[in-house]
Formats: structure tokens, C-alpha cells, sequence
DNA sequence: AATGAATGAGCCTTCATTCAT
DNA sequence: AATGAATGAAGGCTCATTCAT
């Protein structure tokens, strides 16, 4: 399914073809799942559990929470981000998905959950640390993990227009200004 | 074509569905347009000269540079996104499917590259009113855009996760932040 | 409507297509016609018409009976045939035509009639003069209009098949048969 | 399809109606076949096959080259013909067909050559026999088939046009003439 | 007479799902 | 557990015909 949804996306995914790529009938499929929905969700959940495993031992290799913070945004954006293209086409179809299906979109939310408490930790710490306050942790961890995820777009649905890695430098930058508390400060220019 | 599609995405927008909406018959589609993608394409030029011109009238409102970019921003995130939630859903939309189709793909790149380029010309003035120096532009502008999306992608298929509020601010800190040059300065933990 | 025809058969010839080629409106040939069909058949008795034109003076120029049976049959099949592809594959995809539809089969029958006829006329004369006696015309006649359609339709169907230059000569020599009174003279092995 | 095709010929005949009268659902003719078209030609196929089974046991009881050539006509045109109607109105709609569609005239080509050559052999072996040299029987085997289809041309588009028990008999004239090396004699009325 | 936009029935095809084996 | 043929509901698209102008 990773590799059949990675290339066709969630509609264009034929069961028939799923099966094949994967050596299966294709009755065999229903025989196990209900229906084509409930295989994407298997897979959409395997991806995630699977996603957390490896942001975790990134994560593990970090001495202190900004290093763990910054250690997030390397395996989503720098070396790491190249590992496994299909996965990250599969999160783009689960991305897409969710907007329409319900049930597709509790699975997507669980997911991005899980990655942005686990930054927010890191990110409370951090700001604890550094202000004696964790105030913002939870909005640092959502910005630092939705700008990976508009990285994650443009280069999916219109590459080439991306610099050619500035994506993690930017990120990080970001990742910085929150830990100092930037943001809300000024832009005095921002009157209507 | 934006109300089903924004409802639908593209692939469950039927064009039984499109021609009723629009108070057609079914026929009359593949008269005006060879086909059902060209019927989106059409749309999504259309909402994208459209949301050229809505950027156009924010920006002209900002005294300098760094009050174009601010203002940039405020448009997409702040009191603006919420005018047009069938354009945005559309938009989703067009990434989405920008991911798999080809000739998609080239409308939507020539959608990001109006506004990045857009912006870029914001950030290479205000970075060489700040610095003397204009580079890193490019790189700027994609980030707070690709922020911009990665908010858009969440709020759609994540609603409930970004704090209210937070997103505007975060990404006006990640701005002010590039214009201070601060991205590629220290993250001394990424190292691997 | 005959190029249109000759190109794509009647079927596939779309009322738009005929419309554009003639340089009219689509709706100015349901003005003057009631439909596809009485454009096809007005095109046909047309095509038949000029046809038996051309005949009439190809015959005009044989001294006698035996020789305008040879001028009818050249006139088919030698010089004459490559005169106008496209009145021939038009008169293919009448026959085809006719098959199914009646209209069309009356109008096709009428056409081959005309042609029959008039080689009949000439095979009777020929046989009273050699034989005294016309029996036997009408079979001479559509023995050699059936020979040349059957040209026709390999000519149509599977160019390539039929070695050049033989057509006519081979038809030629079945009517002089006819005109000996061979047929039906002997095949002894024919017993079942 | 044979049916069908018979019935209202290629274009008119729809997959859902060939569905029906084989007792199928629409969908596994699809499952079988990759389109309408490979439906089509596959029949052609199996229609050519059994065909030429039928001929050859024809040309079986045949004592010598001549009688053979003899059978060969009256199998297509004497009691033979009337055997399998429906086969025969398949014929005639592939023949349409292949003057359009370049995949159905290779499939149809085949069918000819198939045809022409094993008469083409008879001819040569006939023609050696009577005159010691081969040299025309391509031609005559074409002539003669030629003739045949053009009678079914007739026989399907304007019955009623050839008068009763009169093709065999023109045709077995057309072969003797074939054999005795008629053509090419003498028309000296053919002078333009 | 003429236009060409508009209509809508029907076609081929796809594909999730079922079912006999 | 497993197979893969079978089902049938749509969907996109074509095109003869109509109709307002």
C-alpha cells in the first residue's frame, strides 16, 4: 500500500494494484481489512508508529532540550528527510486525505499529536530553562512542526522551488526566535 | 467547480456534481473545457490571479519593506484567511493533487513562485536596508510561505492543534528572524 | 460530408466535425436536414448520381456492346479508380451502412440497381449479337459488379493483398466468359 | 459478440449488450478483455480460425488442384454459404471495420491472406498442371476471392440484387477463365 | 437563414467489493 | 486462509439534436 499510495495517492490507489505489488489476491485484502479505507488507515497508522520510533532515537542523541529541538527539525528536514521518499509521499496522500475523511482525520491528528506534544516537551523544558516560564511551548512546537510540514508540501508539489538546503537553517532560525521569546514582540507595522 | 471541489477535493468532484452546483448540464462542461481537469486548472488560475490581487491590496498598505512582509503574513494568517475558507480549501486542494498530476503540478509551481517571488523582492530590500546585503532572500521568503502553508495544511486537516492566535505571531518571529540573518548562525547540537 | 465520411466512416462521422469541414454552423444542417442520417443519404444519392454521370460517359465512348462492357469494368477498376479516394471509401462506408440500416440499404440498392441495369443492358446486346439470345445478362452483370466490389473492399480493407495491376485484366476476362456463356458449362468435381 | 455484431455491427454493438446476450455483467468483459475493441478482434480471430477449419475440410474431398478450386468457391458461395449467416454479417461488419481501424485491418489482412494463399496454392498447382507454369496464380486466387466478397457485399447490402443460384456458377466461370489464362487476352475495346 | 451554446441520453471503462470454490 | 473470477454502480466523456437569438 506505502508504495502504490506513495505513487498514485489515496483514489488512484486501486485495490487490485495493492494486491499486486504486495503478492496478494485481491479478495484476500478484504478477507483482512473491511474495506480499502481501513487498509490506508493501517498503513497511515504503521507509518506513524513507525515515524515515532525514528524521531525518538533521533531524540535520544540530544544533550539538552534545545539540542533535542534542534535534533527534531534535522530528522524531518536535513539528512534524515531523504531516508524514505515513499513514507513521506504516503504522509503527504494521509495530509490530503484527511481533509475530506473523518475518519482519516482522527488518524492524522493522532499523528501530528503525537509529534507535537513530544516538541512541546522538549520546547517547555527549553523555555523553562531559559525564562522560568514554559508559556508557548505548545504554539513553538505547532509553528516549528507546521512550517516542516509546509517544507514538506513545497517540496512534494512543486520542487525546484525550494533553495537548495536552506529548508532545516530556516526552521532552526525559527526554533531559535521561539526559544527567546520572540514572537508577539514587535511588528509595529502590522496595524490595519 | 470551488464549492465542490472545496467540499470534495478533486477527485470525488464529480462533473454531474460541478454541472448541478453551477446550475448546468453536464454536457455543457466538456463543451466549454476538454475536460474535467481543465475545468480545475481553469479555477485554480483563476483563484490564484485572484489571491495575487487580494496580496496586492494588503501590501500596498505597508510603509516599508519590512511592513510588506509583516503585512505579507497578516494576510494569509492573521484577520484574512478566515474571507475565503472555499478558496483555501481549493487551494489544499490543488496541492494535493499538484502532488500526482503533472500538469497540475506546473500551475500550482507558478502559483508558489508568484508569491515567493513576491515576497523574496520584500525581504532583498529590507535585507539590504538592514545588512547592505540582499542574500538569503530567496531562502527567507520560501520559509515564511512554506509556514504559511504547513499552517494552512494543519488548520485544514488537523483543525483544533494550532493554538488560536499563534500562528500569525510565530511566523512574524520566524520573519524578523531572517531579516536579523539569524538562520545558519548555531544550532551546535545538529551535529550527527 | 464525404470527407468527413471517407476519413472516419459514418458513425464516427460527428455532426460537428461535417459542420466544421463544410465551414457552417452545426445547427445550419439540422436546418436543412432532418438529421445525420438524411445528410448521409442526400450525400450518397449525390455521390451515386455523379457517379452514373461518369459511368454514362465512359460508356459513350465504346463502339459496341463488348467494348462497353470493357470501358464499365476500366472504368472501375483501371485508370479510372484512383480518380476520387474518397467517393470510394464514401461508397464503402455506404455499403457497410447499408448492412444495418434500411434507409440506407433502399438507397444503396438503389445505387448498385442503376449500375446493373445499365451493364445488363450492355451484356444483353453483346450476348444477342454473339448468341442470339440475352439470357443470362443480369447474372453476367452482377457477377462482374459483385467482382468489382470485391476489389473495392480488399483495396479498402487490406491493401497490399491484391497484385498490381491485376484487378481489371482478371475482370476482364470473367466477363468475356460470361459473354462465351462458360458459366455453368462444367465442374465436374463439383458433386458433393 | 458474434451475435451482436451480426446484428448492428461494431460501433452499435455495446458492451453492455453483448454482456446480456452472453449472460455476463459488464464489467467481466473487461475483466477478460482489455477493451471493447480486443472483444471484437478476438471473435475476428476465432471466427477466421474456424474458418479456415472449414474450408480446408472442404478442399479435403477435393481429387485435384482444379476440382479443389472448385470446392473452394462453392464452400463460400453454393450450399455452403448459407450455413452460418451470423458469421457471415461478422465478416462484413470486420470488413468495415478494418477499413478504419488499423489493428482490425492487420487482424483482417491476416484473415485474406490466410484465405488467398491456400488458393493461391491450388491455382499454382492447377496452372502448372494445364500450362507447366505457375506464373498468375496470386492473381487468379485473389480474383476469385475478390468476386466471393463482393457477392457477400451484395448478398448482405442489397439482397435481392443477385439473382438466385447465379454467383457460383459466375465464379467457377471467372476460375476456368482464370485457368485456361485468359486474362489479359484481349479486350481490344479498352483503348481510352 | 443562420448561429453556436445548451441539453441529456448513452457509451466505454474503472474499481471496490462479493462470493463460489 | 486464500483465490481470482464475477458483480454492478458510477464516472468521464461524446455527440445528435434542440433552441434562444
Amino acid at each position: 500500500m506505502v508504495q502504490v499510495v506513495a505513487a498514485m495517492g489515496y483514489e488512484r490507489a486501486t485495490v487490485q494494484e495493492v494486491a499486486r505489488v504486495a503478492g496478494l489476491a485481491p479478495g484476500l485484502l478484504h478477507y483482512h481489512f473491511k474495506n480499502k479505507r481501513e487498509v490506508f488507515l493501517a498503513m497511515a497508522e504503521h507509518l506513524i508508529a513507525s515515524h515515532a520510533g525514528r524521531v525518538e532515537r533521533w531524540l535520544a542523541r540530544g544533550a539538552d532540550p534545545a539540542q533535542r529541538v534542534a535534533r527534531f527539525i534535522d530528522c524531518h528536514l536535513a539528512r534524515g528527510a531523504e531516508e524514505d521518499p515513499a513514507a513521506l509521499a504516503c504522509w503527504l496522500a494521509l495530509t490530503a486525505e484527511a481533509l475530506r475523511d473523518e475518519e482519516t482525520r482522527a488518524v492524522y491528528e493522532r499523528g501530528v499529536r503525537t509529534m507535537v506534544v513530544r516538541l512541546e516537551m522538549e520546547f517547555r523544558e527549553a523555555l523553562r530553562a531559559r525564562r522560568g516560564d514554559g508559556t508557548g511551548a505548545r504554539a513553538a512546537a505547532t509553528a516549528v512542526f507546521a512550517s516542516i510540514q509546509g517544507y514538506y508540501a513545497l517540496h512534494g508539489a512543486a520542487p525546484g522551488m525550494i533553495p537548495r538546503g536552506s529548508a532545516a537553517p530556516a526552521v532552526h532560525a525559527l526554533a531559535e526566535a521561539l526559544l527567546r521569546g520572540d514572537e508577539g514582540a514587535a511588528h509595529p507595522g502590522r496595524s490595519e
